[in-house]
DNA sequence: CGCCAGATTGAACCCACTCAATACCGGTGG
DNA sequence: CCACCGGTATTGAGTGGGTTCAATCTGGCG
């Protein structure tokens, strides 16, 4: 069942959610949102169960997707085995445009529970939407500072850190989808967290621990209560 | 002066060159490269010194780059001071592509060396090249796929693993320019390397001269001659 | 020459990893 | 209902790879 965090609401112009929380001037960019541009066009909704995947890197790639509901994770796999999640995504996140140019798509997609994705037939859509291609190259571009700010992150900052970076950023993104910034349920792993913040799953748990015993959190298995936040912003800045 | 590796020769095709050399299905994307292109057109070349900066994040964006010569290192900036260097550029890399959509660049752009750019007025060339947006597209793609190679690398492999990834990296993108893939000359510090990896100057250096002490390559300052390609590529697969 | 930035090497330390044991929760079936 | 189970999370103890601090060396340049 859809729960509260994944019921789709009205079409909300979503800012586009960032990292560090020590901003990088000029990385929170606006990101207006495909859902709009898509208005009175027949799109095929495809629903997810929860552990099933859109789609596998090589695999032939035919669309592009729009999530609308629930919480997806991009990963990437080397030859020998080696994995690295390279994003969890959301309503109003793109699917597969990291593929462009390409027959196959790049990475895993993943539903880590119930969600629903919107079909973007890529083709099509450049020829009847004008502004199409601009928009995907803006939401490209966006994609690369998004990832650069976690290279930041996860290459100068501590383990606790990293967390608080994580904690805050889900925050803000859930904030700017209209749910509440303070009641966290993530729907990923500690394992697949340690592995998106290049840490052991041990130290992720070790992290959250040590922020409740502060009192900055409250910890309850997957359920994250944000108790200070202005604490935990505290917690980035290094010196100062 | 421009030396060997800088002398511009006549244009190529270059691969996508890639990261991991565990090889990522469906990553090392064959780029078309851009300067085929611009055929004709008249381009305003900008040549620029050693530790110049291109531009800076914050600056009002008027164009995008394309290096026609030399090595550029970009990198993002936190607001309080933490570094981290995105990549290293060269021929037929574009510079500020990752700002589109944003009125200020999103990074710093800086010469490692005496180098050239061709100014590419972007709104021009969505106009009158017809594949431009595609092809920029591509190439957006083509680097959220690098960025997640590198993400990989830095994430799963060990300080040594690292320095060998990119040297190979290194050596696999000089080759697809035409130059030798085994005297690298080395554009950037030790420093340098360490923050694009993850890694402190000093264990870059303790990396290397191990590598030397192993009979895999030759380290002389900056010049580095790779005597065993295979055997470097074995130090990456982790078990087998 | 003297100076300085960059590179190398050594030694001590520490944060995060590794291994391991335990606890917890949800589901399943007796 | 409880017992059992597998997947997940927590916590502890010990280790080690990479950091940190510091000294030395090298080469380029005024």
């Amino acid at each position: 069942m859809l729960d509260t965090q994944l019921v789709p609401g009205n079409v909300v112009d979503l800012a586009d959610g960032f990292v560090t929380l020590l901003p990088l001037p000029g990385m929170a960019t606006a990101d207006q949102g495909f859902e709009g541009l898509l208005e009175g066009m027949p799109l095929r909704r495809r629903r997810l169960r929860k552990k099933q995947y859109l789609f596998r890197a090589g695999q032939p790639r035919h669309s592009l997707f729009l999530i609308h509901a629930g919480v997806f994770r991009t990963s990437v796999l080397s030859s020998d085995g080696r994995e690295k999640i390279t994003g969890f995504r959301m309503r109003g996140d793109l699917l597969g445009i990291d593929a462009l140019g390409m027959a196959t798509y790049a990475c895993d997609a993943i539903a880590l529970d119930v969600g629903e994705v919107w079909e973007l037939p890529y083709a099509e859509l450049c020829e009847s939407v004008p502004e199409f291609e601009h928009r995907l190259a803006n939401a490209l571009a966006s994609e690369i500072r998004r990832d650069w700010g976690w290279m930041l992150t996860v290459s100068t900052l501590s383990a606790e850190q990293r967390v608080v970076a994580f904690l805050l950023d889900l925050a803000a993104r859930l904030e700017a989808l209209g749910f509440s910034a303070h009641r966290l349920l993530l729907r990923m792993s500690r394992a697949e967290l340690g592995n998106f913040l290049a840490l052991q799953l041990e130290t992720v748990a070790r992290a959250l621990s040590h922020l409740q015993s502060l009192g900055l959190i409250c910890v309850e298995r997957r359920e994250i209560r944000i108790e200070d936040r202005a604490g935990l912003r505290a917690l980035l800045c290094p010196s100062q």
